[in-house]
DNA sequence: TTGTAAGCGTTATCAA
DNA sequence: TTGATAACGCTTACAA
């Protein structure tokens, strides 16, 4: 038989390593946060029996009491797609600067689990959320203002004022890529967007829109495809928009999907740029490598992460109410060698 | 002035809920957690009333009388490794089956932070911990021994038999992966580690030493290299590679190196295969759309996710204490592009 | 079927 | 400088 029992490890609390240094709850309480006023021997005794029998303080209790946790969550739609983990990188450094933890939720795109999140907010294991819906409905957005917990939203430049958030204008990112390509003579661009019943793909499919309407180009829908933002999704559609749009160029509404078109591509022997020009967004690392690189527009994850979680820590730091604050970048056109021809 | 007070949002609590519907804070508790017994009345009005003045329970307060939080940890060294992700994916769907969350922890690659992390656990947010640590000292092993909550430990094959362990025999992955380049006619086969320091940078490079031992081939340091397992790393150490060893292989022990050296090739025209072959490990999505495609070794990330956060349900569900599981999966070779010259 | 009340491990307000 | 003790919001015996 083996030596293994249950040892019913209870855990050690304050309350054994007041016994242990004969003094009251309070006091070691006091000692081990730092708070009011203690002798020096007192202290050295707590802190002593704390470290020997092996006390670490009880999270969930503490919360209860201080309803504060120290940690922030972050509630991505896909953790699979590097532009949230540049965003996620980006907050865990500033949070952890402030003596917060991060914690990390993908929430897979489904609105229920964002709802859910938001809901339960203020009785969560988080002081507050940083959340990227890839919807944002009104239900979102009413959920936010009623939740008990500060919330900043990463999202696209349709904000509401009353809400802490963090914007940036894809469509006119795309708007920008567009006129790269046809200042590169592409005449037929397709454009791969993704889901377009979220949030990115209004936007950038209304950038592309506006960008033929700019430059007097007729709307042919045939000319328009969606997929799901991911490399899979792109590689799938490649084939049909081929056949189907017989384009010169592709503007695809995410860095993932173009990587997986420009895979197509090749093993239809077909050459970027010279064939077909490829252009994506996001900026994410994978394409700065691909062969070749591609042309992209920066939406600038990881400053919108920081900016979030300085706003987000701002909140949870100073008791002052103040005004929803909405901050802002630009997106920035990032040329590569997918869309321009280098003669020669 | 702006119309913004504090309104001193008090938490709508059970005690609410009881008073508003006239019964006591048992019976709510009861209904609102299907336990006990109680009138089929009794719960319509309870929950018409909860539902009414938005009531949600306070995990806190939940969790610190049931001692449960529903929530499972993650920790993994860096999620901006899509390895990491993967495992991830697999690890959420599992618990998300069993009707707990997921919580993503990003060390960093910090043993001090996974000391913290596996310290604190008994008192942490969450019930039990996966955890996939980049260095794994006689500390760790102590420290998951005497945690208070279950762990299980994803690593490399050297594991401990008194530790919940999925484990992947990384070196012998490596060994696959020379015999085929060998087998391909490469003799001059450059090894490009990660971290030196660490469990697969140990076992990685001992699988390249071992596989030349195996061929008869004699050890020579000077094709020996280290980065950090991730794609500048890969792409930064590059030049040197070329220079100093002028290797017609380079065996990378990770795929994202991998896609740093080839994006490096790229740039001096050197052309993979037939130049140079690049084959790498873990298998991550990107591998299998860049160009030329990567040949590399599937250390089953996701399968291993899945079996981990199986195991540690387990051992969380069930109360009976069982011996120390150590599960193990079999590397793969996968072989692409990067590394077979085709003729013709 | 329901209610009373005792905790869970802390922090914080009083007095002493 | 310290110690009792009342919360924090919930679950769960035990009684009724």
């Amino acid at each position: 038989m083996e030596d293994i029992k249950k040892e019913s490890k209870r855990e050690v609390t304050i309350m054994d390593v007041a016994e242990k240094s004969g003094v009251s709850i309070a006091t070691v309480s006091r000692v081990l946060n730092r708070t009011g006023r203690y002798s020096d021997e007192t202290s050295r005794k707590v802190l002593a029996v704390a470290r020997e029998i092996g006390y670490t303080p009880n999270y969930m209790a503490k919360s209860l009491k201080r309803k504060k946790t120290e940690q922030i969550a972050l509630a991505v739609a896909d953790i699979g797609n590097p532009v949230y983990v540049a965003m996620a990188k980006a907050v865990q450094q500033v949070v952890k600067e402030h003596g917060y933890r991060l914690v990390l939720l993908s929430t897979e795109a489904l609105a229920s689990e964002e709802y859910g999140i938001i809901k339960s907010l203020s009785k969560q294991y988080v002081d507050g959320l940083i959340i990227s819906p890839l919807l944002y409905s009104d239900e979102h957005r009413e959920l936010i203002k009623q939740a008990a917990r500060p919330v900043v939203v990463i999202t696209g430049s349709e904000s509401d004022p009353d809400i802490d958030s963090v914007l940036v204008d894809s469509s006119q990112g795309v708007r920008l890529a567009m006129e790269h390509l046809l200042g590169q003579g592409r005449s037929r661009i397709a454009f791969l967007n993704g889901r377009p019943d979220t949030v990115p793909g209004v936007a950038r499919l209304n950038g592309y829109y506006a960008s033929l309407i700019e430059h007097g180009l007729p709307r042919d829908d045939s000319l328009v495809f969606a997929s799901d933002f991911t490399l899979a999704g792109g590689y799938q559609v490649a084939e049909e928009i081929l056949s189907r749009a017989k384009p010169d160029a592709i503007m695809c509404a995410n860095d993932l999907m173009a990587l997986g078109v420009m895979r197509y591509l090749r093993e239809q022997r077909l050459r970027v740029p010279e064939d077909i020009a490829v252009v994506g967004m996001d900026d994410i690392e994978h394409g700065a490598s691909s062969f070749p690189s591609l042309t992209t527009v920066s939406l600038l994850a990881a400053e919108r992460g920081r900016m979030a979680a300085e706003l987000l820590l701002s909140r949870l730091t100073s008791d002052e109410i103040q005004k929803p604050k909405q901050l802002q970048v630009v997106p920035r056109l990032i040329v590569r060698e997918s869309s321009v021809v280098v003669k020669g």
